[in-house]
DNA sequence: GGAACACGATAGAGCGCTCTCAGCGTTGAG
DNA sequence: CTCAACGCTGAGAGCGCTCTATCGTGTTCC
């Protein structure tokens, strides 16, 4: 069968296309009984609006995109995005709009795809991850009028964001083990150059300063967030004796658990360790790790909803949001 | 500045809109340097052709989408899907589509967000994940007339697929097995009514019957693919010693491990494990998983190859395709 | 030199929808 | 009793594009 218009579904209902594009758009003025006559018909025929010509005159397309820029695509196996994808899937379906997602493998192709993209007119607006501050294509799309919120903190002024509070998180980390009078606090960071690596490690200098406690360079060792590079990265620690370690991930927790274990150490006797994601793994680790949970899903609905607000009532009338992490006390630490 | 229309680009360039339309598309009969001034306008002004105009009436979109059904979603930290997805997303755009995601929670959810997603004339065509063969959402979507292409068998006549060899990746682990000469082989299995779940079975009795062994019920187990589910399974074999255990997938096979060595027990000495994925979990893990590596990857970019033949040469034109697994062998048996 | 024929470019219709505006019947106030 | 006001519905324009039919121009061939 071929699809049906509005006009047939008006043909069969007796009356004109335009009541029934009222009917479908909940607008006013429409007696009840032509409604529920138009209903009807539709419920019976299965009628669904044609997209193209809807958004065609209405230039909205109920589509949102999710871009996930090229230098973190290779982290993807990463449990953090799989969760990000499902917090923005819950918020799009919250709001009757469709995701689209947007990896990119290289920036060859982030140059070539993201015009499309943009000016299209096929997104409503674009939730853009952002693990490197004033990274490139962030910036690109900033600069075109296409509704724009990020993930992470953005370091580009005027992009309305959702973050979650990594300083504070490590600030809790420090803390927690200042307070377990541990003394010689190792730190395994994330890449530097992004956001949450520089916030991450700012936030537990500054709670180790808070107890008159430094990070000695050789207490810092930086992997990227997997696991064989917290395992690494904890060899480099352990040539310095340290009494505890706080990972910026779980992934990276995990391996210097490994790697202090194989060194016959115990944990968290000789070596505590406290992660920071509050991903399942932590949970059935050995022993089972302390760490930061962040709620990565809610972070996605929540820049759903935030760019849902720009759409509707403009750029204005949103703020930044940071969400708090929440220590996870387990035997690791 | 008001977007541009093809109209606009015409009268800067000197001519009219269809001769844009023309060179845009890449049609003949349009004079070189005609063609190349009207290129040079569209590249100073950056003009990009509206899509929902474009799909209005040519009927296509450019995009497709990748649906998910609900009892898989909280199996969504499985790395499988992050590469499932990357396969499906460098797919795409090697025959430039978008990909939409539709990741459903409930059966509900499906029920009321297909016949948007189905119907509104808004994909070009449609990947479902097909972990239940015959699972009712499929066989809605295979009722209309949107391509389709299924991941994994889908259990229902007629819809062009794209799997990995489960059965014959099975065979080649008890296969394995038995020709080093493990004789008690026991089985962790993923949820029976899946294919992949199935198949692995089917596959691992028929290589044991090769060798005139039998896979008794008390050597079978089965989890939901997670590294808590293949622990769970294990301690259950353990009841009836087994020398060498093949689990369904590297999440159990890494639980099973686990399991193994809490019970005081070195593998492969005493127990020998194979698993199933190929992942890097998979490597780092102590000792390292001889384990039959699926390309994931692969089988998502197949998929949209297939849609993208269907879409132009009609459904006839594809044919199921079963993407070969390959034993990585490491020190795990 | 004129007819036939390419070839290149244009005008125009129409995809299915939304939205404005006008029309029409009913009502209530002057 | 007239006329403005109001509620509901329909007609029509137009969103930006593709594609067919058509028209003009330059070339070829007898």
């Amino acid at each position: 069968m071929a699809r049906l218009t509005l006009e047939d579904v008006g043909a069969l209902a007796g009356v004109s296309r335009s009541t029934v594009s009222r009917v479908i758009n909940n607008a006013a003025s429409v007696r009840p009984e032509v409604r529920a006559r138009v209903e009807a018909v539709i419920s019976q025929t299965g009628y669904v609006p044609n997209a193209a010509a809807r958004s065609l005159v209405s230039n909205r397309t109920g589509v949102i995109g999710l871009v996930i820029p090229s230098h973190v695509s290779n982290l993807f196996e990463d449990p953090y995005f799989a969760r990000l994808i499902q917090g923005v899937t819950s918020g799009a379906k919250q709001i009757s709009s469709t995701l689209t997602l947007f990896l990119f493998e290289s920036e060859e192709e982030e140059r070539e795809v993201s015009p499309r993209v943009v000016e299209s007119g096929f997104l409503d607006g674009v939730i853009v991850t952002a693990t490197r501050p004033g990274n490139s294509l962030m910036r690109k799309i900033a600069a075109t009028d296409l509704p724009l919120v990020a993930i992470g903190r953005p370091g580009i002024d005027g992009i309305p964001y959702v973050d979650v509070d990594n300083r504070a998180g490590a600030f809790r980390a420090a803390k927690f083990l200042r307070e377990k009078n541990y003394v010689r606090c190792g730190f395994i960071g994330g890449p530097e150059n992004t956001s949450t690596g520089e916030d991450r490690l700012a936030g537990f200098i500054d709670g180790l300063a808070e107890f008159g406690t430094a990070l000695p360079n050789n207490l810092r060792a930086f992997g990227d967030f997997s696991e064989g590079s917290g395992y690494t990265a904890m060899s480099e620690l352990l040539d310095h004796s340290p009494d505890a370690v706080f990972a910026a991930s779980d992934g990276m927790a995990l391996g210097a658990i490994r790697r202090i274990q194989d060194a016959g150490l115990s944990i968290p006797q000789d070596i505590a360790v406290i992660g920071f994601d509050g991903f399942s793994k932590a949970e059935t680790a050995q022993p089972p790790l302390t760490t930061l949970r962040q709620p990565v899903s809610a972070t996605g609905s929540k820049a759903v909803e935030m760019l849902h607000r720009i759409l509707r009532d403009g750029s204005d009338s949103v703020q930044p949001e940071i969400l708090p992490v929440e220590l996870i006390h387990r035997a690791s630490a």
